[in-house]
DNA sequence: ATAGAATTATGAGTTTAACTCAACATATAT
DNA sequence: ATATATGTTGAGTTAAACTCATAATTCTAT
C-alpha cells in the first residue's frame, strides 16, 4: 500500500476523485437548470461518465441531490462559524453571523430555494434537522456566551430569539432579492433595524430589559397570589376528607 | 337559457361543477401524497373522469397544482383580511393578523411547503408575486393606517417591518412544528414577544410599559379565570364529600 | 509479465407516468 | 330530425429515471 510521491493513485482515492467531480459538477447543473431541468444522461456526458456509473456512486437522482445539499450545509456552517471570532463582544458576533447570514443566503438563494423545494416522501424535507441544528448553533452558542457575559438576561427565551433573528434575515432576502434592484444598504438597514430591536428587548444594559424585569415581578406576584388560593382550597379539601374518615 | 327550478344546471355550471370536483379532490390528493406522489390516472379514478378529461381542464399536472394554490391564496388571504375588524386600534389589529397568521401557516404546513416546491421553469416560483402582495398588503394596510393614526412613526420603514413580521412568524411556525409537542402557549409566546418587539422599537406613544402592561394583563385574567374554574371544582368537590358521609 | 479474480464502467433495454389524439358521446341550434 | 359544436374516452406515444448483462479495467499471486 505504501506508494512513492505523486502520481498513482489508489482505486479508494480515484473513487473519491470521481465522487467529487460528479457531486461538483451536478450541483452546478441543478443551480443552472433546476432539479427537474438537469437530465441525468446529460450530467453522465458533463462528467464524462456513463449514466450507469452515476447510478454506482448515488443509487438515486434524489440521493445525488441530497448529497450535494448535506455538502452544501456543512460548508456554510463552517463559514458561518468562521464569521465570527470568539474575542469579540457577543453583540459583535451576533452582527457578523447576522451579516453573513443575509449575504449567504442571497448569493445562494436558487440553490437554498432549490434545497427546500426537494423532499424525500410526503413528509420530510431533503434538509435534515440535524444540518439546520448544526447551523444554528453558531447561533446558540454566542447567545449563551452573551448570557454568560451578562449582556443578556438569563430570563430570556432563547429560541424566541433564534426564530426572530434567522426568521427575519431570510425573510428579508426574499424581500431584497424581488426587488428591482438589490442594494447593499438595503442589507446594512435589515441587520441594524435586526440588532437595534435584539438590543433593545433582551440587552440588559438598555433600559428595555428593566421594564421586563418588573413586568415579570408584577406577574409573578399575581401567579403567587393564584397559587395561595388554589393551596387554600386543596388544604380546606383535605380535612373535610379526613374529617369524614 | 331561462329554467325553471332546481335540476337543469346549463352547461357551463356543469363544467364548473366539476373543476371544482377536480380541484378538490387533486388538493387533498396532493396534501395526502405530495405532488410526485399523485399519479394522474389515479386522480382521474377518484373524481370518476378519464384522465384525458382532466387534460381538457387543465393541460399539465403542474398546471393544475397552480390552479389550486392561487385558490389556495386567495382563501386565506380573505382569512387574513377577515381576522382584523377596522374598528379597532391598528396594534390591536395587528396582532390579530399576527394570530391568523401563525395559526394558518402551522395548520396549512404541508399545503404551504409544497406551494413553495413547485417550480414553473428554472426561476420563478408557482406562488407568483401577486399572490404574495394579495396577503402582505393586509399588514400593509393596517400599518399604514397605524402611521396616519400616529401610533407609528412616519419614519419608519414599512418593509423593514413587514420582514420582521411575516419573518419571524414562518420561522416560528417551523420552529414550533419541529417540535414533539405543539403547545398553544409557545403561539402566544411568539405572538406577544414579536408584537412587543414592534411596539418597543416603532411604537411612539409607548414607551413599553402600555404593551407590556397589556400582556400583563392578558396573561394574568387568563390564569386567574383558570385558577377561578379550579377553585370552584375544588369546592364543589369539597361539598360533595361532605354530604356523602 | 501473465492468468485469473475482483472491481468498476457501459449503454442498450425496461419501466413508469405524464401527456396526445382519433374516435365516440352528448348537448344545442335550426 | 339533422347538423354542428362541444365534451369525453382510453389506448397509444414519449420521455426520462433506473437496471443489468456484458465489457473493460485494476489488482494479486505465481
Amino acid at each position: 500500500m505504501a506508494q512513492t510521491s505523486a502520481a498513482p493513485l489508489t482505486r479508494r482515492q480515484k473513487i473519491e476523485q470521481k465522487e467529487h467531480a460528479l457531486l461538483w459538477a451536478a450541483r452546478q447543473m441543478f443551480v443552472e437548470h433546476g432539479y427537474d431541468g438537469v437530465r441525468m444522461a446529460a450530467l453522465a456526458k458533463r462528467v464524462g461518465m456513463s449514466e450507469g456509473s452515476i447510478y454506482s456512486y448515488f443509487s438515486t437522482k434524489s440521493d445525488l441531490m441530497q448529497a450535494i445539499v448535506i455538502d452544501f450545509w456543512r460548508e456554510i456552517a463552517d463559514g458561518a462559524r468562521a464569521s465570527v471570532s470568539s474575542d469579540d463582544p457577543p453583540f459583535q458576533q451576533l452582527c457578523d453571523l447576522a451579516e453573513y447570514h443575509l449575504a449567504t443566503v442571497i448569493k445562494h438563494f436558487d440553490f437554498l430555494d432549490l434545497t427546500v423545494t426537494l423532499r424525500r416522501g410526503a413528509d420530510d424535507n431533503i434538509v435534515s434537522r440535524e444540518q439546520l441544528r448544526a447551523y444554528t448553533s453558531v447561533f446558540d452558542d454566542i447567545f449563551r456566551k452573551a448570557v454568560d457575559c451578562g449582556e443578556i438576561s438569563p430570563d430570556v427565551v432563547m429560541w424566541l430569539v433564534r426564530d426572530t433573528f434567522f426568521g427575519t434575515l431570510e425573510y428579508s432576502a426574499r424581500s431584497i432579492l424581488g426587488r428591482r434592484t438589490q442594494s447593499t444598504s438595503d442589507m446594512t438597514l435589515v441587520i441594524d433595524n435586526l440588532l437595534e430591536q435584539i438590543q433593545k428587548s433582551y440587552g440588559l444594559n438598555t433600559n428595555g430589559a428593566v421594564s421586563a424585569s418588573s413586568l415579570e415581578e408584577r406577574i409573578t406576584t399575581r401567579l403567587e397570589s393564584v397559587a395561595d388560593r388554589l393551596e387554600g382550597a386543596m388544604t380546606q379539601l383535605a380535612r373535610d376528607s379526613n374529617l369524614e374518615s
